[in-house]
RNA sequence: GCGUCGGUGGUAGAGCGGUCAAUUACAUCAGACUGUAAAUCUGACGCCUUCGGGCUACGAAGGUUCAAAUCCUUCCCGGCGCA
């Protein structure tokens, strides 16, 4: 079971620094999550998962259903045994895979939105999902094979894999659809939500896991609060036992206001269990977000982008791939305390990505993701230091320069 | 010396009379990436351009043709075979 304790509000905001209780170890929130989704963060073993200060782990449904299966991780203790990460975990529902491999496979529609998308395209030839209300019926990305993944059958996956934080099975809808399209998305994903805690409840009656109800709506403010409502209220509901442990904010945003849709959402929602914002982790999105009420936050980007050769300094990215590195004896940023930064240089790390070797998503990693689990804790610690609104303006202008109009 | 095969853009290697500034791969130069389908994907990659096009190119020089990287001649260079 879960405990949550607000330490510190960020005054005249939604903000808060906290601490959350799981029974592998307190997480120190704001905090952001590394995600393993396969049961391994990318190009890291779980030894430098622990060096660089993550506090929790996140893994997938759908992934470890289909590879290795369920029945493995669960003889292994769990995906945290499994791949020898002993802290708190979390694992998503495979909800957001409804999206990935759904309406957005093959395309390039990304889930947050630049306003340049065509009308919504509800058929596309390629997909390998298709949401009903019943369930998500996949086509497996790795052979083909069909599947279907209802609330219950995620619940019951989630259950073996194990981890002390789970979410309910959701439809993360893409940008691009119609509010017609979100609304009744919406109704189904709050059906869903139900179904998943009915669930929930059965199997784990000494209420090992927590609960995270999702929250949809696309970018529609009234859909947005009408999820918040409604799933606030059902943790309240004798019906549903002890309801939600936590909430997380999914689906798509537009770019410009993630922080004011994540703020529409944080308002209404009960103010002492956590909230994950799904699937960010871009720097600004980080202050706005917490601004806005966010606890949790997990992404991909820090180890997809590094592995792509992007890296984070405090003055922006870098790809470390440009010409202009090959000779660079330098590291990736000065004063940098990673691992990476504090043995190799650009020159290196450019070399290593010229010749294709692994070594160089690694220290990547690494790097990336020290940058932005710093980043995390060091908006905590401004939080706590009634600092906040002076870090963020610093490092905000740090690493995004205003851009010189001509 | 004779015979034979071949010399194509940074590299390898297609093309074998017009639709070729020349398929493709690699390299190079940039860009993207937000609950991982991703060690992935996209764009550029002869020179100039008012973006319509113009110019110079397929070892070299000639030639045939309305038209040549593609056919012919000679030369230069390389592989192989025979002397």
């Amino acid at each position: 079971m879960l405990k949550f304790t607000i330490q510190k509000k960020l005054e005249g905001t939604l903000g808060r620094a906290g601490v959350i209780e799981t029974a592998h170890g307190e997480i120190k929130t704001p905090a952001f999550v590394a995600v393993g989704t396969k049961a391994t963060v990318k190009a890291l073993t779980a030894e430098q998962i622990r060096s660089l200060g993550a506090q929790v782990v996140l893994a997938n449904t759908y992934h470890l259903y289909l590879q290795p299966g369920e029945d493995i991780v669960a003889q292994a203790g769990g995906f945290g045994p499994f791949m020898d990460w002993h802290g708190p975990t979390m694992t998503d529902s495979g909800g957001f895979q409804a999206f990935s491999l759904g309406a957005a496979f093959g395309t390039a529609v990304s889930k947050i939105a630049t306003g340049d998308e065509v009308e919504d395209v509800s058929v596309h030839s390629g997909q390998l999902a298709h949401v009903t209300d019943e369930g998500v019926t996949f086509k497996s990305h790795l052979d083909g094979s069909k599947h279907l993944f209802t609330p219950e059958s995620s619940m019951d996956i989630q259950w073996k894999l194990g981890a002390d934080m789970i979410f309910a099975f959701d439809e993360c809808t893409s940008p691009t659809a119609p509010y017609e399209y979100q609304k009744k998305s919406l109704a189904r994903t709050y059906d869903w939500a139900k179904r998943s805690l009915a669930r929930h409840n059965e199997l784990d009656t000494a209420k090992r896991q927590s609960l995270f109800a999702v929250i949809q709506g696309g970018r529609f403010q009234d859909l947005r609060e009408e999820a918040a409502r409604t799933l606030g209220a059902l943790a309240a509901s004798s019906e549903y036992g002890e309801g939600f442990d936590g909430y997380g904010i999914g689906g798509s945003f537009t770019k410009e206001d993630i922080g004011t849709a994540v703020g529409w959402v944080n308002a209404l929602l009960p103010e002492d269990k956590p909230r994950h914002l799904l699937g960010i982790g871009e720097p600004l999105d980080l202050f706005n977000a917490v601004e806005a009420g966010c606890d949790l936050f997990d992404c991909i980007a820090p180890t997809r982008m590094g592995r792509h050769g992007t890296l984070h300094t405090s003055r922006g990215r870098l790809n470390i791939r440009n010409a202009q590195f090959v000779d660079q004896f330098l590291p990736i940023e000065e004063g940098c305390m990673c691992y990476t930064c504090q043995h190799h240089t650009r020159a290196y790390l450019a070399h290593l990505f010229r010749a294709d070797e692994m070594t160089a998503a690694t220290l990547a990693s690494i790097h990336n993701l020290h940058f932005i689990l710093r980043l995390v804790e060091n908006i905590r610690e401004s939080i706590l230091n009634d600092t906040f609104h002076q870090y963020k303006k610093d490092f905000l202008a740090q690493y995004y320069p205003p851009t010189v109009s001509l």
